[in-house]
DNA sequence: TAACTATGTGAATATATAATCACATAGTAA
DNA sequence: TTACTATGTGATTATATATTCACATAGTTA
C-alpha cells in the first residue's frame, strides 16, 4: 500500500502535471519557449479573452511553470524552467506510437 | 493566432497530459515501472475500488499510456512507453525548484 | 484632473472528471 | 450445472475546472 508521503508526492506531481494538461496552456507554453510576452499579446496569439488567459497563467505560475515581472502596465510572463521542453518529447513519442498503432490497424483492414 | 493543426496538436498532447494528471494514475504508473500487474493487486497497491482503479486504467490506455493482456480472468495492464519516466523527471524539477523557492521566503521572514 | 489601457477577479454558468454502488459478463473451478 | 472471482460499465452524485461578463484596480497619457 501507499505511504503518506508516497500520496504526497503525487499529489504534488499531479498538480504540476495538471497545471500542463490544458490545450492553451500548452499554446502559451509553446508561445512562450520563444521569450517572454504580456498577457495581451498571449491572449492574441492564443485567440482567447485576455480574462481567461490571465486565469490560465496564474494556474501555471502557481503551478511552478511559469513566472513574471511587471512593466509599467503590463505584466509580462516567462517560463520558469526550460526543462518543460523534456515534457512534450515524452508526449510526443507518445503520440506517434498511437498514430504507428493506427497505420498498423488500417492496414489490417 | 494559431492555425488548425497547432490547435490539434495542442488538444492531442493536453488530452495525453490529462491521462498522467491524477494522483493515483500516478501512483499506478509509477507501480507498473517495476513490471505488469493485473487490476486486481492494482487496486490493492493504490487503496481504491477496483472499478475506480478500472476506469483510470481505461482512461490511460485510451491516451496510449497503457497496454494490456488478458490471462485467465484476469487482466494485465503494463506501460506502453518506458518514455513516461522523463515526463516525472521534468516535473520533479518543477518540484524541486518550487522547494528551493519556499526556502528562500522562509529564510527571509 | 479625466480618459484610457492592461490586468485580474467575483459571480454565474457550463462542462468535464471522479467516485460509488449495483449489476452484467466472462472465465474458472467444484 | 452451480458457485465463485476478476473485470468492466451504466447510472447517479459529487467535485473540479473552464468560460464569460461585468467590474475593480493600477499605471499611463493627455
Amino acid at each position: 500500500m501507499l505511504n503518506k508521503s508516497e500520496q504526497l508526492l503525487f499529489e504534488k506531481q499531479a498538480e504540476v502535471a495538471k497545471a500542463i494538461a490544458h490545450p492553451l496552456r500548452i499554446a502559451i507554453v509553446n508561445f512562450l519557449k520563444d521569450g517572454e510576452q504580456c498577457v495581451c499579446d498571449i491572449a492574441e496569439h492564443i485567440g482567447s479573452e485576455r480574462s481567461n488567459v490571465s486565469r490560465h497563467l496564474s494556474v501555471m505560475v502557481n503551478a511552478g511553470l511559469l513566472e513574471y515581472r511587471k512593466e509599467g502596465l503590463k505584466v509580462i510572463y516567462r517560463l520558469k524552467c526550460a526543462c518543460i521542453v523534456d515534457f512534450f518529447s515524452c508526449v510526443s513519442r507518445v503520440l506517434k506510437e498511437q498514430a504507428r498503432d493506427n497505420e498498423r490497424l488500417l492496414k489490417a483492414l
